[in-house]
DNA sequence: TTCAGTTTTTAGGCAAGGCTAAAAATAAAA
DNA sequence: TTTTATTTTTAGCCTTGCCTAAAAACTGAA
């Protein structure tokens, strides 16, 4: 059984391997949970000494198999608990985040595997991003950002990449959700800003907004 | 906001005064708690320092009013979680405990509320325990323990005072749950135990049986 | 290749919450 | 009322997970 604080390092640590190729730096570890970096090299050499990953002084951090299946279980009950939120409990999408942060720490195998056959076996959690199976394995899905379209592309919505409360809020007052169909109208080469259609509606996004933005083309 | 720790003393030392009269020793809370003397002595001053609860150095210790409310909130989230895992993952009366002393320390006012009316607004929880609202209130019931019936009484069963599962469990094998019906066919002076009649069943409990299974005359 | 800047690690400390062993207070028995 | 047994507290120590300050290692520009 590992602690909350370990739970979260692997967490972290695996995030980061999504977002970018090769090893985890320790000053990312610390900025991404708000830490001291001395506090990360502390933690790190900890689960190294248990095998949950490899570390190489200077160098850098990597989950092993089965550092990589523990961070995987976590991330899997932090969506499966935040599908429950919003589905069940009717909460917002952008409320689910802390929630799920102290819900993902209960242990018991068990309460995950009814609790997933009770939401009905969801692929994704409400911002779109996928549920891993048991064995921490993700189902492949073909998305792409929105700045990657062209003009005059169609896209649905499919997730979302920062979940922060204002971003979220902010589609929301567009009518933009997952499952959204989404039509590039124009498209400015200078700063990748866009016009795009939802519904009958047009709107103005920034770079940053399609940037963050996950879409899946057809 | 409070510890995990901090929580579980609050609840403990709770339970123990609805136990008994007066107030409560170190040594009671350290068996309930599986922990040594000296580590209560600890937590109880620190608890006196925060007002949480009244402490005389040797005569035991009481909770103040803010640390019944505290205390409240705890128990009322452990139960409705318990009924969450009874009612809408079919989880058997008597593995929810454990699942529930994680779940009941989850800190998100909202997410109570939610739950509380997700599941219909509950009173009892699984084994018959009342669970109090917001504020702490415990809605008044009239229980007895089945060993104060006398021969030919009879009752509802309302709750149980054990919940370890062998417990839970040897009622199950006779099909004794909550609203089940029970008559007293005879009684024995000498040890307290009992003839029963359960549907068209009769058994033979010992007093141990009777003392922990709460009824309701009508 | 050298040196300045950045990143990372080490060393030493702190708070929480537990423990053991020993001392002090209380309660029970003679 | 002593003496003995029990309960409770104190003192000192341990682990976890965090911190700051200082040292060490890396990196890239001159």
């Amino acid at each position: 059984m590992f602690s909350l604080a370990e739970e979260n390092y692997l967490k972290t640590i695996y995030h980061l391997e999504q977002d970018s190729v090769g090893g985890v730096s320790t000053n990312a570890i610390a900025e991404r949970m708000e830490t001291k970096p001395s506090s990360v090299t502390d933690m790190v050499q900890k689960l190294a000494e248990k095998e949950l990953l490899l570390y190489k002084k200077y160098k850098g951090t990597a989950l092993t198999p089965s550092g990589r299946k523990i961070a995987a279980s976590v991330i899997r009950k932090h969506r499966l608990w935040e599908v429950f939120l919003v589905d069940k409990l009717d909460f917002h999408w952008d409320e689910v985040h802390e929630i799920a942060e102290q819900l993902e720490h209960i242990h018991s195998e068990k309460l995950i595997t009814r609790l997933d056959n009770f939401l009905g076996n969801p692929d994704f959690d409400p911002h779109g991003d996928p549920i891993p199976d048991k064995n921490g394995n993700f189902k492949a899905t073909e998305k792409k950002l929105l700045s990657e379209l062209r003009k005059k592309q169609r896209g649905v919505c499919v997730g979302v990449r920062e979940t922060g409360s204002e971003f979220l809020q902010y589609l929301d007052k567009r009518n933009i959700t997952i499952g959204t169909k989404i039509l590039v109208l124009g498209k400015e080469f200078f700063d990748g800003s866009m016009i795009i259609q939802v519904g009958q509606d047009q709107y103005f996004i920034s770079n940053k907004i399609a940037e963050n933005l996950y879409v899946q083309t057809t």
